[in-house]
DNA sequence: CTTGACCTTGACGCTGCGTCAACCCTCCAT
DNA sequence: ATGGAGGGTTGACGCAGCGTCAAGGTCAAG
């Protein structure tokens, strides 16, 4: 006959543990001895453990007792899910290791090699510097956030650049916004090159719209840091509204163009 | 200009944690706009996503703070520290995937093969079919709580097997626990050829009583589990009292025979 | 003007125990 | 027999990291 503490350390658990389990029905109250003292038969150990191995593996409590209260094909299935489970937790743990390795290697400077080439290529068709920046912090944003699918996107990216209209939009942009002007007329060639190019996407790839939510998110966010305050923002949007299309970076045709 | 529920969609954590962060002041309250609505700079979804990368390494947010506020040495060197915690958790979980597969395969009857192959030699050497049950009992225990271990023990108990003593000790004590005699006279043999076993290993291995208490508690383990309530226990302990030792399965001296 | 989707603060709930507090038992050495 | 160490007993509060109401105020669209 074992005493509460006894069988604490055989089972490898806190004496607080066994009675918090008997508090919650998990495992039986035993006979008290003439003191008052739990008194365990040695199979209590064996339930204990079970418990144990089971909740070191992750399983809450509550669900812990419902498994031992099921036939052996529905425990056999619960393990099979615990074991997935098991294995989705390992792997996120391992991605987590990753990510947290990329967070030491220089706070937001190192971004992937991937974004930096592209940048370079932003800076060699003439993009000014404060785009490349701009373009830059916006990254850092995204790379924050899908440090694993941003390697995914950069080909696009840099395959846009090969289009001759976006090379041009890339130094308009760039002129428009060295100089100090709020009114540049250049803007509305932006604009004219932005709108043709939303027709263009708009034409070839409304399939690809309808993939995700979550895939619409990276867009958004760049919207909102392009809108930190800069009148020529606001001014651009207002063209762009014009011309039949809201948004920045992910453009949507409006209902009807406005009077 | 971010609300709190864009910065937390884009930064994939609940608008409550956001609010929770301020709350411990992990993340700084933002300003607010007219209506008393917070507004974030998207600098900020940097910063929660910093967070949130350490959160998920389960970093717990009260040692984030100090390492967002700490050196980069310092933050670098608290890196590694979790990058080793994250792999002692991930070896953690891999061992639990195996001993939660070792709980479905049969409840208790599936005994590892060594533990098996020693019980079919104990009925080999003449142990009677309650004797062999008993054992398989406490191994159970046993193999509950160090199903890794245990593989490592076998081989020695199966050696034991090969000393005539040893074997002789084994039909004895089943010829008595087979019969209902209480005072059976076979137990003085009994208590004999293990008072000289328990000489010839306290002779031979005083130094390996010195390993670690951990290795004490299978023995105490099955001592507590022989004692379930039969009075030829009872006897069979005072016997070896008698010849100057206590316990059961693993002996110890007394300090001088009682009178 | 309403409706629905946001935002605000405040407060309680949840898991799985750790950690007092205040007291009782048992055993061992004196 | 006596005292102290080292068990045991119940009861209660504390902790992280939010989830989840409650009871409102705000904003954009129809």
């Amino acid at each position: 006959m074992l005493t509460i503490g006894q069988l604490a350390a055989y089972a490898g658990v806190t004496v607080r543990a066994v009675r918090h389990y008997h508090q919650i029905g998990l495992l039986p109250e035993p006979e008290r001895d003439p003191s008052g003292y739990r008194r365990y038969a040695a199979t209590a150990a064996v339930s204990l453990i079970k418990i144990r191995t089971l909740a070191d593996a992750g399983v809450p409590l509550s669900q812990i007792s419902r498994m031992l209260e099921a036939e052996a094909s529905a425990f056999a299935e619960a393990i099979r899910t615990i074991d997935n489970h098991l294995r989705d937790e390992i792997e996120r743990l391992e991605t987590s290791r990753r990510h947290i390795g990329q967070l030491t290697a220089g706070d937001s400077l190192a971004l992937p090699p991937e974004v930096a080439a592209y940048l370079d290529r932003l800076r060699s068709i003439g993009a000014s510097e404060r785009m490349v920046e701009a373009e830059r912090d916006g990254w850092i944003l995204v790379a924050a956030r899908w440090p694993d699918r941003i390697v995914e996107w950069m080909p696009g990216k840099v395959a846009q650049l090969d289009d001759p209209q976006v090379v041009r939009l890339y130094r308009v942009l760039s002129e428009i916004f060295d100089g100090d002007v709020e009114d540049d007329p250049r803007l509305a060639e932006a604009a004219d090159i932005m709108a043709c190019l939303a027709e263009q996407a708009h034409a070839a790839g409304e399939v690809i719209l309808g993939e995700e939510a979550d895939d619409d998110l990276p867009h958004d966010l760049i919207d909102a840091l392009a809108v930190e305050s800069d009148p020529r923002v606001e001014r651009l949007r207002e063209l762009m509204r014009e011309r039949g299309w809201s948004g920045w970076n992910r453009m949507e045709r409006l209902a009807e163009p406005p009077a």
